[in-house]
DNA sequence: ATCGGGGTTCCAGCCGCTGGAAGGTCAAGG
DNA sequence: CCTTGACCTTCCAGCGGCTGGAACCCCGAT
């Protein structure tokens, strides 16, 4: 199987494969003219990847978990430590998203968006006495 | 007013406020020994990119946010617009990573974490009837 | 013989810094 | 006057995870 083919099977895109080899996450044979030929074992491995990768995992744990994956005496004690401290990576992540989100909606929400000068946002970035008024309770 | 003082009163680290010139951000004058002398402006300007920045506006965005700053003919509408699409970005990426986060916590729920081998998270990103149990009402 | 659609390697670029090397400048202290 | 040490300078490389492109090879069909 040529790389088109296993880049069909597994959804993810050559040029992602030939790197993945490059970081050695596979290992592919090569064909007598050089072309990769690829196993049935090394889509699945591909399309455990992509899944991993969807899960927003960092290739460094894509590629313990498939060290993991591949030892049958593993520890899924293993399995669930990686998995729970990208989890907690990725509450961070929405922490800090979230944070951005409050600061953002709340100025845009200030800026009449019309054709004046005179923008809460950017006297916000400026820190020049940005909170637009001290509101009553109606905001909320 | 040299870096590091620039940097002291900005917030910003030295090496960005460098590279902040170097993509044109800024443009500090010289001293005649070479060190860049910032003026009060300028330190007001980086400040200002530190709290785009902080915002997650892209580095394109602050150029474009700084720029509406220095013009007092801007229109708050060209400001609102920019805010806005970041906030759909925002939007997007909290979307997608509330997704892996859902995911995730199922995954890391199901797996024992213990000496044993057997781990749905594996099962899962191996795509192999991962789904755990049909689960019953009192789950959630 | 030629053409199109595969495949190959290698290098560069994306974003937004950050680290490090190699060197210049300056004020204070011996 | 010399040294020390803290600052400053430039330039190059690397992070993550690809992605695009150039320049080339290979193979089957016409």
């Amino acid at each position: 199987m040529n790389i088109g083919e296993a880049a069909g099977r597994s959804g993810l895109p050559a040029k992602t494969i030939r790197y993945y080899e490059d970081i050695g996450l596979i290992k592919p044979l090569r064909d007598a003219n050089g072309y990769r030929a690829f196993r049935e074992s090394e889509v699945q491995k591909l399309a455990f990847l992509g899944r991993a990768r969807a899960l927003g995992f960092t290739i460094e744990d894509c590629r313990s978990l498939l060290q993991l994956w591949e030892k049958s005496d593993r520890e899924s004690a293993d399995v669930k430590r990686i998995a729970e401290e990208h989890l907690t990576t990725i509450e961070e992540k929405i922490a800090e998203l979230t944070t951005m989100h409050a600061s953002l909606t709340r100025l845009v929400a200030a800026c009449a968006g019309d054709d004046r000068p005179d923008c809460p946002i950017l006297l916000d970035l400026a820190a020049e006495e940005a909170r637009p008024e001290p509101v009553t309770d109606d905001v909320r």
